[in-house]
RNA sequence: UCCCGAGUAGCUCAGCUGGUUAGAGCACCUGACUGUUAAUCAGGGGGUCCACAGUUCAAGUCUGUGCUCGGGAGCCA
């Protein structure tokens, strides 16, 4: 038995019907008809619609009951019954029913609102249906994510927040001064440290904060998101390309299965889920371009600040979103795009052996506009090699020393990659911003609530 | 950082080629109703028209600058 307190909650009232209960949660909607009250009670666990009639209860409470308004909390006793006309589906004709905080001009409206609004009220807006199921669908995400490397062999290693340089040497780093050694930075990516770790214990994942201080304002980025980045000693990038197929298949089916009335509330297509099984496409960068170049799709860049189209596709570009966007849309599943060339992808990732010009590197893009969810690659294990592409980048040498370490000490073939919690959220919800798919979002321009 | 758009009631918005007293719906308050689903109906209160400067007899409306917000691009997960 729990030793705190136990009460009744709404996800659990089909087991109780016909039985006199106590709820206790908020109001989310009330609406008065004369001698009848309907009161919409939400718990966190689901709503249920309160009946107060006056004849069934004391003339001080039908007068409670006038008095609430949305979001005051309240406790509510009352019989159990189903019935197909409440939301939720269960009734409590109410007996007795207390107010514990009348709430004052409550802001969020049951009417439609902008989103400047409703994030500036992001610790309110939480409690709406959507917001509550998004949640619900990136609790499950995470567990999906932690169970299936616990199940499979892989030892959470956690990688620091404050790190001392640029991880790949190319964002742009929020910078905090540390004591008396200088600055660090927030660290966008955990991998490097991963790696160490794949080199002790095998197969390890670090799951934790990134964070990225570029300019970006759009729907896919944040300036403070979460990934988890799986790191294989031994792993070529074929291993790595069958795990990460297997990971998303994993976690799409988990929160099927575990968030139907989630996913119902968001109104998501749940069949474009349910076709998320392996196998997923696979394609070259190369094969990619050319699939470009036949479609006509260009690269628009800037010249003299002036926007021009260059077709066809020139191979050695990376794709931006007209290209990713645009590829996508022949596909129903996620695709990975592989071996990229290598000077628009990091200085770790390994050389191709039979062509130098491109990487093992892939790249993991959702259907539906969901943008790249995965990035990965095999690593670079020649000390040589390495070393090599540190100098090229002009990376500090020192700051990289232990790193090499690992090319020193018994280097084998390892990979891994990384995958954006937010944005997996958004593809499998539906939603429309990222900043949905995270409680407090942190972007560039808003750091409130 | 660049490009585009928007700031008018607590919220969402309308407000014409500048014209005298500033508009709606919702929310809120009062009243009516035993079945509401964003209830409905009747009545009521509610405004620094983002800020500053300018043009004009006259500016919510036109011009400039700034601020805030939204959308997109690049960068990425």
């Amino acid at each position: 038995m729990s030793r705190y307190k136990d009460y009744q909650l709404i996800e659990k009232l089909s087991n109780v019907v016909g039985n006199e209960v106590t709820l206790r949660g908020w109001v989310y909607n009330q609406r008065g008809k004369g001698k009848l009250q309907f009161i919409i009670l939400r718990d966190g666990t689901g709503i249920a619609q309160c009946v107060v009639f006056r004849d069934n209860v004391t003339e001080e409470v039908f007068e409670s009951a006038k008095r609430i308004t949305q979001e005051s909390s309240l406790s509510v006793t009352g019989v159990v019954r189903a019935d197909e006309r409440a939301p939720g589906g269960f009734e409590i004709d109410v007996t007795d029913l207390k107010i514990i905080q009348i709430a004052q001009d409550y802001p969020i409206a049951k009417k439609e609102h902008g989103d400047a609004f409703l994030m500036k009220h992001r610790h309110l807006w939480l409690r709406s249906s959507r917001q509550h199921a998004i949640l619900r669908v990136r609790a499950a995400v995470i567990k999906a994510i932690r169970d299936f490397f616990d199940g499979s062999g892989f030892t959470l290693v956690d990688s620091p927040i404050l790190t001392p340089n640029a991880c790949e040497g190319t964002s742009t780093l929020f910078e905090t001064k540390y004591f008396d050694l200088g600055s660090a930075y927030l660290s966008q990516s955990g991998q490097l440290y991963a790696e160490a770790g794949a080199f002790a214990l095998g197969r390890v994942y670090t799951f934790g904060p990134t964070f990225r201080a570029e300019l970006s304002s759009t729907r896919k980025h944040l300036t403070e998101f979460w990934m988890v980045e799986p790191e294989m000693a031994f792993f070529d990038l074929e291993d790595d390309m069958d795990l990460a197929e297997d990971f998303v298949e994993y976690i799409v089916q988990y929160v099927l299965k575990t968030c139907r009335k989630e996913l119902e509330i968001l109104e998501r297509d749940t069949t474009k889920l349910e076709n998320i099984k392996r196998p997923f496409y696979r394609m070259s960068y190369t094969d990619a371009v050319d699939w470009l170049v036949k479609n006509d799709i260009p690269i628009i860049k800037k010249i003299d600040n002036q926007d021009v189209e260059i077709r066809p596709f020139p191979w050695g570009e990376d794709f931006g979103t007209v290209q990713e966007e645009a590829f996508m849309e022949q596909f129903d599943k996620p695709c990975i795009i592989h071996h990229y060339p290598t000077e628009v992808k990091a200085f770790y990732m390994k050389r191709d052996e039979s062509n130098p010009k491109v990487v093992c590197a892939l790249d993991m893009l959702g259907p539906e506009k969901a943008g790249e969810l995965i990035g990965g690659s095999q690593r670079e294990d020649n000390f040589d090699l390495l070393l090599e592409r540190i100098k090229a980048e002009n990376l500090p040498e020192e700051a990289f020393e232990w790193y090499l370490d690992l090319r020193r000490y018994g280097s084998v073939p390892h990979s891994g990659f990384g995958l954006g919690v937010e944005r997996t959220v958004k593809w499998i919800t539906g939603a429309k911003h990222i900043r949905e798919c995270i409680p407090m979002p942190r972007m560039i321009d808003r750091i409130y609530p």
